[in-house]
DNA sequence: TTATTATTTTAATAGTCGTTTAATAATTTA
DNA sequence: TAAATTATTAAACGACTATTAAAATAATAA
């Protein structure tokens, strides 16, 4: 992955409303979950939440799918964890005190 | 970790610079690199680099400490694995197909 | 078709962020 | 002490971001 793609991912995730969005989706797995149904549960504007959504879109953290009336939001987790592997990629290598990390990778 | 501190830490880390300085001092380890060093390998001012260690810094993902008249920063890595572990939470817990992630606690 | 529901788009506004320049502070060397 | 080095702070400016309200689009139901 990119540091470009890196920073649109952080950069989307770095909102509060964003970072809620994506946490219910995260915890929905692949069905997602309905775009009005989300903004009732974060009491966020269908209009506000087109915006964010969009964000998250371009991001590559989010995809849609249209059933009936209803758009559909589901977590992209191959982006997710491709941004989160990003972070401690090579964490510690140049370390005289050998990797200090326990958790995630290091 | 609290949403808020995520956001905090997500929005010092969606800028390219403050992302290659970290990523930087997440290849060193607890050593650090001193702020000049990292300044020269970036090309960038040193007034914009304090302006991006406060950010980092405010966020918890670095610690500093004077060596004589240079100042060292170093990536706190628990920081880092904290925010890393808020975003998978949880994740597929409402899902009916199951969990779909491999990689990073899922 | 007309009306209703669900979502997106557009335009306007206020607030936040990143860079530059110049000045200041802290430490070390001559 | 004076000069040099390392790093931070402050002010100014342009660019970007989030929210709101109103209008537009898309899909379904009456």
């Amino acid at each position: 992955m990119e540091s470009t793609q890196v920073v649109t991912a952080l950069s989307a995730l770095a909102q509060p409303t964003r970072l809620a969005i994506f946490r219910l989706l995260v915890v929905c797995g692949q069905e997602g979950m309905a775009a009005g149904q989300l903004a009732e549960k974060l009491h966020v504007s269908p209009a506000n939440m087109s915006f964010h959504f969009k964000a998250l879109n371009h991001a590559g953290l989010i995809v849609s799918r249209q059933e009936g009336r209803f758009v559909y939001y589901a977590a992209n987790f191959a982006v997710m964890n491709d941004m989160l592997a990003y972070l401690t990629a090579n964490c510690c290598a140049d370390s005289q005190t050998g990797c200090e990390v326990s958790v995630n990778k290091c």
